[in-house]
This record gives structure tokens, C-alpha cells and sequence, in this order.
RNA sequence: CGGGGCGUAGCGCAGUCUGGUGAGCGCGCUUGGUUCGGGACCAAGAGGUCGGAGGUUCGAAUCCUCUCGCCCCGACCA
């Protein structure tokens, strides 16, 4: 058991930071909401965002780049996005030792440049559908931050994309957020749920929001991704008009999509236990771990070492470069190197000792269940990519068990109340409520509607207003 | 931003109420030795302007004022 972590159980917030700590994934920064992203923690968000990019470039998107500063006044061309993002924005109003005319905000979001531009570049029908990404940090000056879930600043993508129809914008929403799920589902383990949101829950200026919720280890939810449905508000507030094949000016239709670097913070708070972080094997640095285990310099160096190299290299060849660690701390014992991947969260171990050496055999341990076991030594290139796919998909398996089995019914408020109250997680409950509904519901239970589930159109009567045909909501407390 | 807690060595803490002779303890770190397949042991060391600024006092980690930061609970949110 770690020493230096505080039990999950003891205190979910303690342990969480514990383990960001002893992974050495951030650090914070002198400045207050910031943090520092170290080596380990951003290697996994260069695994991240390599599978996102390259989905978005099949979907035929590019990258580009868009400043940093936006002026004062775009934010306020649109009257709800500013309401929304106003309060949190950080405000640039000197540079070059003189203070500006107008001041410049620090990106929040980028609708609104980009929203510019576009109109600059649209002007036929022939110049749609533009389909750009962008990689970039942005700022939200949080009143409660907290290590990668929500930081002053952040890293994240955002897509924004210009049609010439309602409709095709609305299928490049929903086309983006299941490349979302596929992704996180499939490469960070987490199961989610993909949704539509609530009225109060909606992105400042959208017509529709879609999210990819996702339940972490202390049962709150956590919106891991989302997907904007713009309609034309943008459009309207940043002029963005083309010609269509008739010759008539129309306002093009937009979306925008993103997920941050609080995917790292599902991703910990998901699967991490009282030992450290627990990654899975698809974003993992390192996947594997070789240690060569002796006290007999002779045996070591004539032996084991060769062995250990000739196997991490075969092992190289299959799963990567970078992604296979020979571990040389001799001056370490046994256990200390064990404990040290254990805590960065390798996912696998793999031991040769010279009782290894004499059956012609590693011994691996997987990090997730502790599982141990003995592989021949010219099986090795095939076995342990097996079982590093084994150990993605039991982690999502595990995480998804969790999720279902902390999902609950509520029919009426008292048994809604009553099951945030008593066992939290996920309350299903049919609903047709107002925004403020919403709001009564937040102040006496403490949950929030996460979502509108997409894969479940069953209509019933709200638990709340006893209005028929309302539409299955999920609620529940979150980040 | 409101309520509560807390800042003393890299980490965790004692000392603060009741100011007073060397600023201590555990873990970690360095060096040497014995150990070595799930967090060893012995010995010798290094490491602090007690979060910061100002004040009271002969004297401040300790008392007062201000300030910064962290954690928890709310409101705001990717």
C-alpha cells in the first residue's frame, strides 16, 4: 500500500491530488489557477491528442491557428456568449507601457475570432463547408480551480466548422461527438454517455449542446467533451453570409467542438486506485516496463541485462519506441523500482530475475489488477500486446460496471431525492422541466441534468411536473 | 466571491493558547556498510530568512494589522 498517497476513501479530493503529485503529471504554478503541465502529464495529453487529430483529419479537418487576444467587442456580438463568458474572462488593457483604446481579452473561446474570419472567407456557397481545428490554450478565470478538471488556463482543441445547411451542420455536431466517444471509449477507457443538454446546461450562444458525460471514481459526473450545435447565431452576430446556388445571401450554419486536458483528470480520477495512477495502455508513455532483477553483478551483466535488452528490443519493434522502458536503477532495490512505475501508472511490468532466466521466462504484473504470470521469452512480442489490449478493454469494462451499477430510476421527487441523497451516481428521470426547474433541482439536491441520453428516445411522464411524453434526462452531481 | 480549515526542511507534522537559553520529529535526500522477487536496517551528514509585508516588544514561528496561497463546502464553469 502507498505511503505517500491518501486513501481514495479516506478523501476522493485528497487522494486525487496525491496522485497527480507522486505521478509528477502537474505541478502549480506561481500563478493562482495554473498549473504546470511536467513531462509525464504532457506526454499523455501528446497521446490524447494524437488520436483526436488524426479522427479529425479523416473527417477532412485541418489545423490552423488563431491569436491569442481578442478584441473587447467581439465578445460582445453576441449577447449570450458574452453573458456566459464575460464574468470569466482575463483582460489585457496595457501593453507597450501605455494603456490600450480597446481592451483585449484573452481567448476564453475562439467563436468569436473565428467568427470574424469566416465572414471574411465566405462568400459563395463553393466556399463551404469550411472544416478548421485548432490546438491552443485558452483561459477562463475559474472561481474554483482544480489540477487538470479546471485550471485558470488550459490546453485544449476546438473545432469550428461553416455550413450551407441546418441540417449538414446539425450531422457534423453529432459526427464530432461520436468521434469523441469512440475515442475516449476506445483509447482513454472511459465510458460515456453521449447526450443532448438541458436549456440551462447549453454552451453561451448555441442553439443545442451535445456532451459525452462520463461518471468518475466518487460517482459525480464529468463532462469530458462537447459538441455545439451554433444554429446561425454566430453567423448572424459575426456576418457570415454566402451566396447560395440561386444567388440569394443566406447566413451559414456553425458548430464548434472541443475537449481539454481535463480529459487527464477523468482519466485519473476514473481508473487510478491507493497505489497511484492506473493509465491505460493506448495513452500510456510508457506500457511496459522491463527490470532486470539480481545482486550478482556477474549474473547481471552477463545474463540478465543482455536478455532484458534483446527482449525490450523485440518488444520496441512491436509496441514502439518510447513506449518500452528498460529500467537500469540498480542502485534501487526490488521493491522501490516496483513501487516507482507502479505509482506513474505503467501499465505492465515485466521482471527478469535469474529464477526467470533459468526457466526462460519473464514474470509480468499488471498494474491494474495485480495480476502475475510467466512469459517464455520468445512469446513475449506477441503476448504482451495481447495483454495491454486486455488491460484497455477490462478498464473500460471495469469503469463501465461501475457506471451501471451507480445508475439508478427515479419516478417521483421523493425517490429522486432520496437516491442522490443516499447513493449518488446517476438518477434517470424522465423530464420536461424549465431552466428553472433546473435551478430549484440544483439547490436542494445538489445534481444537475447532465444529459439527454441520445440511445434512449423512451418518452414518460417528468418526475417533476407530471408532464407527459417528457424525454429521459440524467442527472447528477458534477465537477 | 461567501462560509470553514490551514501555511514551520522536498513531503507529513509538533511547537503558537501562556513571547525568552540550540527551531524540533517522522519520511525522503547525500555518503559508507549490510541487505535485495511488493516500500529494509545501521552509522554519519546536508537541508529553514517558521508563506510575505508592516507593527508591538529588550526579545516574535508565537501577539496585532494587512496581504498572498492551498484545501474543504457553496455559487460560476471544458
Amino acid at each position: 500500500m502507498a505511503r505517500n498517497i491518501t486513501p481514495r476513501s479516506a478523501d476522493f479530493s485528497e487522494w486525487y491530488l496525491d496522485v497527480i503529485k507522486v505521478a509528477e503529471l502537474a505541478d502549480y504554478a506561481p500563478v493562482r489557477g495554473c498549473m504546470v503541465i511536467r513531462p509525464t502529464g504532457y506526454a499523455v495529453w501528446e497521446a490524447i491528442q494524437r488520436y483526436f487529430d488524426d479522427a479529425f483529419k479523416e473527417t477532412g479537418h485541418v489545423n490552423a491557428y488563431f491569436p491569442l487576444l481578442i478584441p473587447n467587442s467581439f465578445l460582445e456580438k453576441e449577447a449570450e456568449h458574452v453573458e456566459g463568458f464575460a464574468p470569466e474572462c482575463a483582460v489585457v488593457t496595457h501593453a507597450g507601457g501605455e494603456e490600450l483604446e480597446e481592451p483585449l481579452v484573452i481567448r476564453p473561446t475562439s467563436e468569436t475570432v473565428i467568427g470574424h474570419m469566416y465572414s471574411k472567407w465566405i462568400q459563395s456557397w463553393r466556399d463551404l463547408p469550411i472544416l478548421i481545428n485548432q490546438w491552443a490554450n485558452v483561459m477562463r478565470w475559474e472561481k474554483r480551480p482544480r489540477l487538470f478538471l479546471r485550471t485558470s488556463e488550459f490546453l485544449w482543441q476546438e473545432g469550428h466548422t461553416a455550413h450551407s445547411t441546418e441540417a449538414e451542420a446539425l450531422e457534423e455536431t453529432l459526427r464530432m461527438l461520436e468521434v469523441y466517444r469512440r475515442i475516449m471509449e476506445d483509447c482513454l477507457a472511459l465510458p460515456v454517455v453521449e447526450g443532448e443538454k438541458t436549456a440551462g446546461e447549453r454552451f453561451p450562444g448555441a442553439a443545442n449542446t451535445y456532451t459525452c458525460e462520463t461518471m468518475v471514481g466518487d460517482k459525480k459526473a464529468l463532462q469530458a467533451g462537447t459538441s455545439h450545435f451554433l444554429g446561425q447565431n454566430f453567423a448572424r452576430a459575426f456576418n457570415i453570409q454566402f451566396q447560395n446556388q440561386e444567388g440569394n445571401l443566406e447566413y451559414a450554419w456553425t458548430t464548434s467542438w472541443g475537449v481539454s486536458t481535463r480529459l487527464i483528470g477523468a482519466v485519473i480520477m476514473t481508473h487510478s486506485d491507493d497505489d497511484g495512477l492506473i493509465l491505460p495502455p493506448r495513452i500510456a508513455p510508457v506500457k511496459t516496463v522491463l527490470l532486470p532483477i539480481g545482486t550478482d553483478e556477474a549474473a547481471l551483466s552477463e545474463r540478465l541485462l543482455p536478455k532484458a535488452e534483446a527482449i525490450a528490443g523485440d518488444l520496441k519493434k512491436v509496441l514502439g519506441g518510447t513506449s518500452v522502458v528498460l529500467d537500469r536503477q540498480f542502485h534501487m532495490r526490488p521493491a522501490d523500482r516496483f513501487f516507482f512505475h507502479l505509482q506513474r501508472g505503467v501499465p505492465l511490468r515485466l521482471e527478469l530475475g535469474e529464477k526467470d532466466f533459468a526457466k526462460g521466462t519473464v514474470r509480468f504484473v499488471r498494474r491494474d489488477t495485480g495480476e502475475k504470470g510467466d512469459i517464455p521469452f520468445e512469446s513475449v512480442p506477441k503476448v504482451v500486446p495481447e495483454l495491454l489490449d486486455r488491460i484497455q478493454h477490462e478498464m473500460h469494462a471495469r469503469a463501465k460496471a461501475f457506471r451501471l451499477a451507480n445508475t439508478a430510476r427515479a419516478s417521483s421527487w421523493d425517490e429522486f431525492r432520496a437516491l442522490l441523497e443516499e447513493r449518488g451516481g446517476f438518477v434517470e428521470a424522465y423530464f420536461a422541466g424549465s431552466v428553472e426547474d433546473e435551478k430549484r433541482i440544483k439547490e436542494e439536491t445538489g445534481a444537475t441534468p447532465r444529459c439527454f441520453p441520445l440511445a434512449d428516445e423512451s418518452r414518460g411522464r417528468c418526475f417533476l411536473t407530471g408532464q407527459d411524453n417528457a424525454r429521459l434526462a440524467i442527472f447528477a452531481k458534477a465537477y
